[in-house]
DNA sequence: GAAAACACCGAAAAGGCTTTATGTGACCCT
DNA sequence: AGGGTCACATAAAGCCTTTTCGGTGTTTTC
C-alpha cells in the first residue's frame, strides 16, 4: 500500500526528541536567540570570543530547533570532508569484512565517515568508484585488496592519501599494511613443536596463493630451527573441505608415521579431521591438527574445536584507519608494514582446550 | 621537516601542508575555456543555453584540467546530496553483507555513494550514527538488522526517507523489506514432498527467533495441505552443528522411519547428515536432508552437497534501494513486503545433482 | 582625565557550484 | 528602419557555515 503524504514538511516539534536533523540552519538559530549567525557560530563551535550568557541563548536555541550543523557547508569551507572510501575489491569474500569493520570502527571513533565502494574484482569499475570518491572530496582512501598477492598501485599523482590493506600495492612507495604470512606459519610449527610434535605434515592450499607460499616459507624455517623438516613437504591445492580429506588419506597412507598436520586453512582442517576421525586416529592425541584463518565458525564447531592462527583483521583494519589519519594530517609514510598473527589455542592440538 | 606547530585535533590546519593536487574548479575550466562559469556549468551539465562549438571547448578545457565537480557545493545548493546512510546492526553476521551487497549494487549503479556504519547491536550507538549522518544530509537510510524479528523504529519524525530490511521495523507506518520465512518453510516442504518423502521430521534453530517459528509454521502448512504432519513436532536447539548432532541422534532413536530432515540452517544440517553417515544411512535414498539459507561454504563442500533455501538476500538490498529511491522521489511507500525465496537442488535431495 | 586595553558582537567574505534574470548581438518581418 | 524573436553569454543571487576584521561599549592604567 501507498501513501502519498509528505513527510519531508512536518510541523513544528517541540525540541524533546533527539533526533531531528530537519532543515533548521544556523540562521534560524540565531534569529531565535537574537545574535549575528558569527555570534552563533562561535558560541556553537566554543570560541571564546563569546559571553557565556550569550552561549548559552545559542545553545538552548540549537537545542530547541533540533540544529544540526550541515556539514556539507563545513566542509566546502575547510578542505575537508571528514569522509574517506573504503574500497574493497570483494566484499563476499570472508576477509574484507573484519578489516572493514576495524576501519569503520577506528574511524568512527573520530568523527570520520566512512563511503563503502565494492569494485566487485573489476579494475574499471574501481576506477569508476576512485573517480566519484574524489568528486565527493573524500579526505582518503583505503584500498582493502581479495588476496594477498601485489596488486597495482591507484597511482602516485592522487590528490589524497592512500593505504592499501591485505593486498599490498606493487608500488613501494605507497603505504600497504599486511599480514605477516611468514610469522603465521613459523609461529604454527612453534606452537605445534612446543606440544611435542616432531613429525609435522603440511597440506596447504591454493599454490597461485602468496599467502600459501609464504606461510609453507614460515613454517620450514621454524622447523629448520630445530634441526627438522616436514614430513612429506608441503601438499598444495585448493582451499577446500574436498582437497583436506583428499590429501589427509594420501598423507597417512604414505606417511602413517605422521604426528601433526599443518592445514592452509580452516577448511582444509575440517576435511583433514574428518578423514583422521573415519580412520580412527585420535585428535589430538595421535595426531593434532592446525588451521589459519581462524574462522570461528569452522573452529568453534569442528571436533574437537581446532587451533588456528587468527589474523588479526580487525586491527588490520584498524591500523590501516590509523596510517590513513596520519597521511591526512600530513604525516605520510611509505612502505610494508607487515603485522604479526596470533595462536588461538583449541582442543585439536590441546587436549582440555 | 615540516612544520611540527600545534596542529591540534581541530580545523587550524592553516594550508601550511603542501596539498599538492589541488583540484581545479570550475572557474579554471572557465578561464581556460574563455566563458563564465556560469557558461561553463551549463556546458557541462548538458543544459541547452549553450552553443555546440563553446560547449566542445568548455569539456575540453575540464577534460584538461581534470575537472571533477565538487559534490559537496552541488549538494550544498541543490539540497540532496546523492548519499545514503547504510545503518547495519551487526556487520559481522552473515546475512548483512550480501544484502548490503546488494544495496551498494542498486546505489552505485545511480550516482547515489553509500555511508557505512555499524552499531555493533548497541542502539546507543545507533542513534549516534543516525545523528552523524544526518549532519551529513543523507537523503535517505537504510536499516539492516541482524536477526528477522521486528525491531524499534528510528521514528517518524526523521527528515529523511527510511527503509528496514531483513528486521521490519515495529511501526507499520515505516517501510520494511523482509524475507518470507513462512513461504521459505513451505517451499522447502514442497520439495521433499515432490522427492516422494511423506515422513518428515524438521530440525530446528534457536526457537526465541522468529525466523525458525515461521519456517516451522509454513512447514506445517504445506504438509497439512497434503493430509501429512511433522514426524515427531519440531525440534528446536540452536543454530549449530553441534545440536544438529543431537538433534538427530535423537530423531533416528525414536523415530527410525524417518526419510527426510529438514534443517533450520545449514549448520545444522551439516551437523545432521555427520551423524547420518556415521549410522551409515545413506543420503539422499534413506533420509534427504534440506537447510536454509544457502551458504554456500556449507551447502556445496558437504558430502553429499546439500539442498537448501536461498533467502535471496542480494535481491532483498536491491528491492530496498530501489523503495529508498522512490521514497527520496517523492513516492514514499509503507507496510511489510515480504521477497519470496528460492530452492538450490543438490545432491542431499536429488542424486545425481 | 586621557589613553590604552579588553570583552564582546556583527558585517562580510570565502568556499564551488547552479540557476535566474539580464544583457547583447544577429536575424527576420512588415 | 523599427519592432520583434531567437540564440547565446554573463552577472549575480543564492546554498550554509566559518573566520577575519572592524566596531562598539566598558574597564583598566598611568
Amino acid at each position: 500500500m501507498l501513501h502519498t503524504e509528505d513527510r519531508s514538511q512536518d510541523t513544528m516539534n517541540d525540541g524533546a526528541a533527539p533526533l531531528k536533523g530537519r532543515k533548521a540552519t544556523l540562521s534560524d538559530v540565531a534569529r531565535l536567540a537574537g545574535v549575528s549567525v558569527a555570534t552563533a557560530s562561535k558560541a556553537l563551535n566554543g570560541r571564546s570570543q563569546v559571553r557565556a550568557e550569550t552561549r548559552a541563548r545559542v545553545e538552548e536555541a540549537a537545542e530547541q530547533l533540533s540544529f544540526s550543523p550541515n556539514a556539507l557547508a563545513r566542509g566546502l569551507l575547510a578542505g575537508r570532508t571528514g569522509t574517506v572510501g573504503l574500497l574493497t575489491s570483494d566484499l563476499e569474500g570472508r576477509f574484507s569484512i573484519p578489516i572493514l569493520m576495524g576501519a569503520e570502527d577506528a574511524f568512527g571513533a573520530g568523527k570520520v565517515a566512512v563511503f563503502l565502494c565494492d569494485a566487485r574484482g573489476d579494475s574499471i569499475r574501481e576506477q569508476h568508484h576512485v573517480r566519484a570518491l574524489l568528486g565527493r572530496r573524500v579526505d582518503g582512501l583505503i584500498v582493502v585488496g581479495s588476496r594477498t598477492d601485489p596488486r597495482p598501485s591507484l597511482g602516485r599523482d592522487l590528490p589524497v592519501p592512500v593505504v592499501y590493506v591485505y593486498a599490498p600495492s606493487e608500488d613501494p612507495e605507497d603505504l600497504s599494511i599486511i599480514v605477516d604470512n611468514v610469522g603465521a606459519g613459523r609461529q604454527a610449527i612453534e606452537h605445534l613443536i612446543s606440544c611435542g610434535r616432531t613429525r609435522i605434515a603440511h597440506i596447504s592450499g591454493d599454490p597461485t596463493y602468496g599467502a600459501s607460499q609464504e606461510r609453507a616459507q614460515g613454517a620450514r624455517e621454524a622447523l629448520a630451527a630445530r634441526g627438522l623438516e616436514l614430513i612429506g613437504d608441503v601438499r598444495f591445492g585448493s582451499w577446500t573441505e574436498g582437497w583436506g580429506r583428499a590429501a589427509a588419506s594420501m598423507l597417512l597412507a604414505q606417511h602413517p608415521e605422521v604426528d601433526a598436520i599443518l592445514c592452509g586453512s580452516d577448511q582444509v582442517a575440517r576435511g583433514v579431521m574428518d578423514v583422521l576421525r573415519e580412520q580412527d586416529r585420535k585428535i589430538p592425541d595421535d595426531v593434532a591438527v592446525m588451521g589459519f584463518d581462524n574462522w570461528e565458525i569452522f573452529t568453534s564447531h569442528s571436533r574437537p574445536p581446532l587451533t588456528s592462527i587468527d589474523m588479526n583483521f580487525e586491527r588490520l583494519g584498524r591500523v590501516a584507519a590509523q596510517r590513513l589519519f596520519a597521511a591526512i594530517d600530513g604525516k605520510p609514510a611509505s612502505g610494508v608494514e607487515a603485522l604479526d598473527t596470533r595462536v588461538v589455542i583449541r582442543g585439536s592440538t590441546a587436549p582440555g582446550h
